[in-house]
DNA sequence: GTAGGGATGGTCT
DNA sequence: GACCATCCCTACA
């Protein structure tokens, strides 16, 4: 794993001081596949904080970091960008899903595609189609469309700038919440399949919006303000240097010619979450 | 771990 | 009626 994945992955954590954002895993919590040891950039943090601070209580605790945390949501501004930008500037931002019992299940996305709409044939909105389903894809930059694929699945794409550009979210690495959403992804196999693994939880743009619990009806919502879906900066994050950023081709659409093979995905490299890895495209983005 | 095949039903032409 | 921005399971290395 490379060092920019490795600052990622830091689900399920337990910090003792303020100002951190992962929360301690529930005790039954499968972390097979994850990393095991703090990256230095964690390390440094933890260390720059004071080591004799009393320890809040597990409910200060967590109402603390919630609050901290709301003040990193992405406003509109972040959303109103072109296509492929939003497309890498998703990488390591965390998308945030209020349950109806105020439970906050959050992961951050590792993986992205970018459908640019007009002459982007993959797109819905290729050619400036227009039609019930993809309307989302032409409202303000930053809102949600979600549709169904392959009748049983869902897809999750936020729209840009440009007309009828949005970006697909492919793949997310689970940062709170992975026991419920497990039990959402178990909800959908077979009874007496074996547990999924945390990487395995939102490794795909379907298998994230299960996870996440993202419904049909969140079609045409508004990232930047609904109160039960956000997406949220990390403060903590180092920032991304170009390497750490794969471009490859999409997933998916092989049936489209030439735009098949654009390097229209965008992915964090050595990224355990990630749903495909386009060896090819990694050295050459190297 | 990876490759291959089957399932599935909404959307569009 | 064909297509599809996927997923799961099984078999095999």
């Amino acid at each position: 794993m490379t060092k920019a994945a490795k600052c990622f992955c830091m689900a399920g954590r337990k910090r003792k001081t303020p100002g951190a954002v992962a929360l301690q895993p529930a005790a039954n919590d499968d972390r097979r596949g994850d990393v095991q040891d703090p990256p230095a950039p964690l390390k440094s943090i933890l260390a720059q904080n004071d080591p004799d601070a009393e320890v809040p209580s597990e409910i200060e605790f967590s109402y603390y970091f919630k609050n901290d945390r709301r003040e990193h949501r992405l406003g509109e501004d972040f959303f109103d960008q072109p296509c492929i930008g939003l497309a890498k500037a998703f990488l390591g931002k965390v998308l945030v899903r209020r349950c109806a019992d105020g439970t906050e299940l959050r992961g951050r996305i590792v993986e992205t595609e970018a459908y640019l709409g007009g002459e982007d044939k993959a797109s819905h909105s290729a050619g400036g189609k227009r039609t019930e389903r993809n309307t989302a894809m032409y409202m303000k930059p930053g809102t949600i469309y979600v549709y169904p694929i392959y009748g049983v699945y869902l897809c999750t794409n936020v729209s840009s700038q440009g007309e009828g550009a949005a970006v697909l979210l492919r793949s997310l690495e689970p940062l709170e919440g992975q026991p419920l959403m497990r039990q959402l992804r178990a909800a959908r196999r077979r009874e007496g399949a074996r547990q999924l693994k945390d990487k395995e939880l939102c490794n795909g743009p379907s298998k994230l919006c299960q996870a996440l619990n993202i419904p049909r009806c969140f079609d045409r919502r508004d990232l930047a303000s609904d109160p039960e879906v956000w997406l949220e900066g990390d403060p903590e994050a180092s920032p991304l240097e170009p390497r750490d950023v794969v471009s490859a081709s999409r997933i998916g659409i092989d049936s489209h010619g030439e735009w098949a093979s654009k390097p229209l995905r965008f992915y964090l490299r050595g990224h355990p979450c990630v749903s495909v890895v386009n060896k090819e495209a990694e050295r050459q983005t190297e």
